[in-house]
Parts: C-alpha cells; structure tokens; sequence
DNA sequence: TGTACATCAGTGAACGCGCGTTCACTGATGTAC
DNA sequence: TGTACATCAGTGAACGCGCGTTCACTGATGTAC
C-alpha cells in the first residue's frame, strides 16, 4: 500500500478485481461495468484497459476470484467436518450451497463470461478448485471401498447437478423467498438423498 | 390477423411477447429490451407501455410464456414414454433437460424477473407447470407402492435440483461445450442415478 | 341508419443516463552510462 | 552519485450507442341517441 494516493504505477488490477467483487457482491453481475469498477478505486475509465483487453476480461478475472473464494469455504467445511469419504462428499455439497447461500451475488458470477469454461482447466479433476474438491472426495469413497469404481464413474455429474442446482433455486431462484432456516433443511435433505444415491447405485 | 398492415388496436401485446421470445431465443434474455421488441413489431417504444408496466413486466409475460413451453415439451416425453411411474419421473428429467438443451435462450428466462416466484402460484404443486409434473410422478411412485409416503416428503426438491442443476452445466454452464451425444449421456446417468436414489431412500 | 362524442391504443419527439472503447497526451519510474 | 532517456501506467476528453421512460398528441374505434 503506497501513500500517494494515487494509483499511478500502483496495484490498479488487483483493485479493479476487488472494487468488482465489491460490486458483484450487492448488486449482481449485471450491474458490474468498467467504469463503475475504475470509479470505485478513482481511477479513469481507460486505465482499466492497461490490464484487461476488455469488460469481459475483468469478469473472468472476477470468475477466477470467485471460485477460489469457493473453494476456500468449502475446505472450511471440509476440515470441520467428518473423517469418512462420506462426511467429506457432505462438506463438499453443503459447502458449496452455503457458498451461494451466503453470497448470491458472488455465486452468480461463478462461471464467467465463456460460461465457466474454466472451472476444468484451472482447477481440473484433480485441482483444488471446488469442482477438484468434489472428485477428490468421490475417489476416497472408492479407496474406503464404499463405491465400486464402476458407480465412481461418472457419479461427479448427478452429485455437481443437484447441488449447483439448489443453489441456483435457492440463491437467485424461487426458494430465495424461504427463510433461511427452512432453506438449510431443504439443503441437508438434497445433498443427503443424493449422497445416499450415489452410494445406493454402487456399493461392491 | 388484419391486413391494414399497422397494429393499431391489434395485437400488441401478443406481438411484443412473441417478438421477446424470438430475440431472447438468440440473443439470451440480456439482450432483450423494450425498444428491441417494439422495433421489431414495428411499433413506437412507448407503445408497450399500454400493455406492461415496465421492462420488467415484458420479461415476466416471456416467463410465462417459457414455462407454458417447457412443460409442453415435458408433456409429450411424459405421453411418449413407458407408463410406469418410474418413467414419468424419468420423462419429466428428460424433458426439462432437453428443452434446456433444445432452447438455452429461452431457458435462461425460465425465472423471470422476480427470480422465478411464478413457478409455484400459476403452475403451483398441483398445477400443469414443469413443477406440478414432478409433483405428479412423485405421487404417482407412492399410489404404485414404489415410494414410503414418508420418502415422498420432500423428494421434488433433490428431483428438481438434479435436473435444473445439470439443465444449467449443459445449457449456458461449462458442459456447454460437450458434444451432443455425450452431453445426453450425462443426462441420462444423472437422471437416472437421481430416480435410483428417491426410490433407495424411500422403497416401503 | 346516421351522427356526435367519449374512449383509448397508438405516435414521435424528447429527456437524461451510463455504457464500452479510443485517442493523443503526460508525468512518474527505473535504467544505462 | 548524477543525469539523459526510454518505458509505460496513468489521464481526460471525446465518440457513438442504445436504453427506459415520459409527454402531449392524434386518429381509429365503437357506442349512445
């Protein structure tokens, strides 16, 4: 943090990242454009352009935030939880939910502008991002032997669908209007049936 | 239809929403404004406002509108397929994944403006909507015996968010980029690993 | 059937707004000698 | 250590755009007598 006041030759991209995310967090990604982001840490409209090419690179910058932020809550749940692969492949879901529960605004803008394209590459199968947490989890319930490697197959895509789902009907959707205690129950219950149906298609 | 080739005291309202759908179909509903739909009709922008209040009631009119859609295209998986209550849980999945599929523009709209409320009151748990089908096949796994009244409690909300949740990855979310083929598989395993885990938790 | 009139669905011009992006520029930074 | 200079991260004015919404209006419609 220099003195100066100004920006000049200072951290601009980092505060552009922040002042979105700042953004983001209370009005939503729609509202989110350059020039309310460079106003917001005083600074001109065009700066912005040394460190984006454009409004979309800012967003992904934003997306990329956004998932580590994720991913970070969820180890959270993940450490306070259980030992077993099961508690873990809770924490993962809950964590998740609570996330977008927690942060509506955030969580909309979790895929970025090409549609979440990187939620593989940057933090792939086998990453740390929260789409890795969730593979992680899944092949430790193989090691346990509580899933044949057969149902391991492909068990991430009914797992990721139901918990990004009613995060989505929940954070944004129509059972925002729940309140909040209601809505965890309805969290607990999903990621519970979905676990216990992952383990119910392939026990050895 | 009138040949007198302008809209006075004709359909507007009707024209403007049909206008809607064609542009959000392509464009996504971000692209759609007021002025787009008039323009498009051939009608003065301030002419809308004699049949919706605002943007806002425009985009929640395509909302209905959608959901009418889908549950149509859910219908119709629902009277094409086998007549167990299994398979109507199943074409109910289906059919919403495939419409977002089929129509990721319009999907996108699904909620409207108010974040998706309507999908109770008009279509509400008894109704005809996409929400009311789920509804429907649940309660049809109980009267065949297939499901505790007590598994029953609850289950649309794991259904629904599977469903919605791999609707989102497939249509705008990362998944987008799968080939069609593959993209329907994962469709059908999670949907059928969803259907396998409501019966686990709850067979009488 | 004909006419006066109320209704109301349209028009078109105008408002103020905020946006993304470009451009020639300036002044701070840090490096080479 | 001091100075000349290249680099480059900022500025600020300007561009053209499309938007939502308001307003006084006009002219078609249909009703009452």
């Amino acid at each position: 943090m220099t003195t100066t006041g100004s920006y000049h030759h200072g951290n601009v991209r980092g505060g552009l990242v922040e002042a979105a995310l700042r953004l983001i967090r209370t009005e939503g990604p729609a509202a989110l454009s350059l020039r309310a982001a460079t106003r917001s840490i005083g600074v001109s409209p065009s700066a912005a352009y040394r460190h984006f090419a454009d409004r979309d690179g800012l967003l992904a910058a934003v997306a990329a935030a956004v998932q580590g932020r994720m991913a970070a809550a969820m180890q959270k749940y993940w450490s306070d939880g259980g030992e077993t692969a099961a508690d873990h492949l809770h924490a993962v879901g809950l964590g998740y939910i609570r996330f977008a529960l927690d942060e509506p605004g955030w969580f909309a803008a979790f895929f970025g502008p090409d549609g979440g394209h990187s939620v593989f590459e940057e933090n792939g199968d086998a990453g740390s991002g929260p789409f890795g947490l969730l593979n992680r989890a899944l092949d430790e319930l193989v090691e346990e032997g509580a899933l044949s490697s057969a149902a391991r197959d492909g068990a991430q895509w009914p797992c990721w669908s139901a918990v990004h789902g009613f995060a989505e009907l929940a954070s944004t959707g129509p059972l925002q209007y729940l309140p909040g205690e209601e809505l965890w129950q309805l969290a607990e219950l999903t990621v519970e049936r979905t676990v216990a149906g992952v383990l119910a298609t392939g026990s050895p």
